[in-house]
DNA sequence: CAGGCTGCAT
């Protein structure tokens, strides 16, 4: 697209006859700017998107500008910032000399988005072709698309080249390598360019401080973290990462309460912390204090929210959002849909499926469709999560979960099993979390015969130790279909601790075929277990009242009133 | 004379 755009400029501008940037070369030997370039200059510093960038683009090729060396490099550091890098390039073949500052500028807009080969490949094509070799400028974006890729042996080889420079001492390109060999886990060659370095900066200690972290090296970061001489908010930032990251969130706290000046990251590393330990609250707490908020600090909530079971309270964040403007990306639109899924309305599925639809965003990102999918098969759009499905290139088990998940809640078990089938045709292995929804669906459906038989199969041929959740979906097949001894007889055979939801299943088959006896067993154990749910005192009590035998009824309402147990109106669907 | 580089959340 923005080559295109690049093209018909460039025709419109000139005759067919000479290349579009004949004349203009004359008239900018001088490389000084004129007034009127001026301009152009002013305008790249207040550019703010690519499509302005496009437009003053197409302005710098009017006025014959393209050839001009700080506009070229003004220009590619923009394309770097928005991520056109394809673009870039374009405009780069455009330049007839490029000096050693556009070859980095080009370089650097192609270390941050593409990936490691092109990068480097567009290296070597620098050293050969730049009128200079490479300088301490050119090192540093070289070095961090290869930590990015945790690329060892390339970085390696970089640094090789580096040292025949003799720029291992520059601090940009010292500090480069101190993040790269961190990166690749290799915290003692890190440590030993740390040392090595005269001169240092807050980003050096900074990097140094990261290396530690990232292999959990906790108290060294922090004993370096304290000896700093100048400390700024990422140092700040990156150690409280790494407290969250270990699980210490109370000392992650003390920092983030400790420190001078706080930026967005600051608080999204906290509430994304707080929420990922279930502590909303405080998580939402943070929220509220935040008085910036950018696409981050929104999503750490609306997905907390969403992560911990209350879609409810993460719709209503995103709806904040929504109300102020504010583009969604993405993250919170996975964040959402998982909420919708745990919702599972059609009404709202569809809102968000068409607003995803018609919005920007990339669809065909794995975790994007996997969230779709999911949301269409909870919410009972079938037809649409399955052709979505199909239009997956390469389906994974997590999609597959999605789907049979989908036709199990919505009675057609039959598909489920089938689906199943042809996920093992496709050779995918599934896991515990498959079968558990396998098991599920065959419940659902009463396929007796079939989910004994994936029992055995997964015990079997896949080596999975049964789970208490594989048990409890085993509890509620033999139960549902009125086989409460052998549903019994499992329960009582299973290596791991039955728990609740496997003996309420029970409870519930009994409560279907009118066993009292089994009945009153398993209410006793599940009392024990479960000692202050209601609806198993409710289970009980209704299966008293379904032989009409009231006296029993009143005295295990008369129980619950003595345990201070209340039945929560309208929860008694299981 | 100008213009290019590194470290923190996804």
């Amino acid at each position: 697209m923005p080559l295109l755009f690049l093209r018909s400029a460039l025709c419109a501008s000139s005759s067919a006859a000479s290349p579009p940037f004949a004349a203009a070369n004359v008239a900018n030997n001088s490389s000084s700017l004129s007034s009127s370039d001026l301009s152009v200059a002013a305008l790249l510093s207040s550019c703010r998107s690519l499509r302005s960038l496009e437009k003053i683009h197409a302005r710098i090729i009017r006025k014959g500008l393209e050839q001009h060396p700080v506009l070229a490099t003004r220009f590619l550091s923009l394309c770097a910032a928005f991520a056109a890098s394809a673009y870039a390039s374009a405009a780069f073949d455009r330049i007839s000399a490029p000096n050693l500052i556009i070859w980095n500028s080009l370089l650097a807009a192609h270390a941050r988005h593409s990936p490691l080969s092109t990068t480097v490949a567009l290296f070597n094509l620098l050293r050969r072709r730049s009128p200079l070799p490479p300088d301490a400028f050119t090192f540093p974006s070289l070095l961090s698309s290869c930590s990015q890729s945790a690329a060892f042996a390339v970085g390696s080889s970089v640094h090789a080249t580096i040292l025949r420079c003799g720029l291992e001492s520059d601090v940009y390109v010292g500090t480069s390598l101190i993040d790269f060999y961190g990166k690749c886990h290799d915290v003692g060659s890190a440590r030993k360019l740390f040392d090595s370095l005269l001169h240092r900066n807050e980003v050096s200690w900074t990097a140094m401080v990261v290396c530690y972290l990232s292999s959990g090296e906790l108290a060294p970061a922090r004993s370096l973290f304290a000896e700093m001489p100048q400390k700024n908010v990422v140092t700040w930032n990156a150690m409280i990462d790494g407290y969250v990251k270990s699980g210490d969130l109370v000392s992650a706290r003390e920092l983030f309460d400790e420190m001078p000046k706080r930026n967005t990251v600051s608080y999204t590393t906290l509430i994304d912390g707080y929420a990922k330990a279930g502590d909303l609250a405080s998580a939402r707490f943070l929220f509220e204090q935040s008085t910036e908020r950018d696409v981050f600090t929104w999503s750490a909530m609306i997905s907390g929210y969403a992560q911990n079971g209350r879609p409810g309270d993460a719709l209503k964040i995103f709806l904040e959002m929504y109300n102020k403007n504010i583009k969604p990306d993405e993250f919170i639109v996975v964040g959402l849909m998982s909420a919708c899924s745990q919702l599972g309305s059609l009404i709202l599925a569809k809102w968000v499926d068409s607003y995803v639809r018609t919005s920007s965003l990339d669809i065909s990102k794995t975790h994007v469709l996997a969230a779709l999918i999911d949301m269409n098969a909870k919410c009972g759009n079938m037809e649409r999560a399955c052709s979505l499905f199909e239009s997956m290139p390469t389906k994974d088990l997590i999609t597959y979960c999605s789907l049979m998940q989908g036709y199990s809640i919505h009675g057609a078990g039959e598909k489920a099993v089938k689906l199943f089938c042809r996920m093992l045709k496709e050779e995918l292995v599934p896991d515990h979390v498959s079968f558990t929804v396998l098991l599920t669906a065959c419940s659902h459906a009463g396929l007796v015969e079939e989910g004994k038989k994936y029992f055995e199969l997964m015990k079997n041929a896949y080596s999975i130790v049964p789970s208490a959740d594989h048990y409890a979906c085993m509890v509620d097949l033999l139960g549902r279909a009125g086989r409460l001894a052998e549903a019994y007889d499992l329960i009582k055979s299973m290596p791991v601790e039955p728990h609740a939801g496997a003996w309420g299943a029970l409870l519930g088959a009994c409560k279907i075929h009118g066993d009292i006896a089994l009945g009153e067993t398993i209410a006793k154990r599940l009392f024990e277990v479960e000692p202050t749910n209601a609806g198993n005192y409710v289970l009980l009590s209704n299966i008293y009242a379904v032989k009409d035998r009231w006296a029993d009824v009143w005295e295990v309402r008369s129980m619950m009133r003595r345990k201070g147990i209340r039945k929560v109106p309208g929860c008694t669907w299981i």
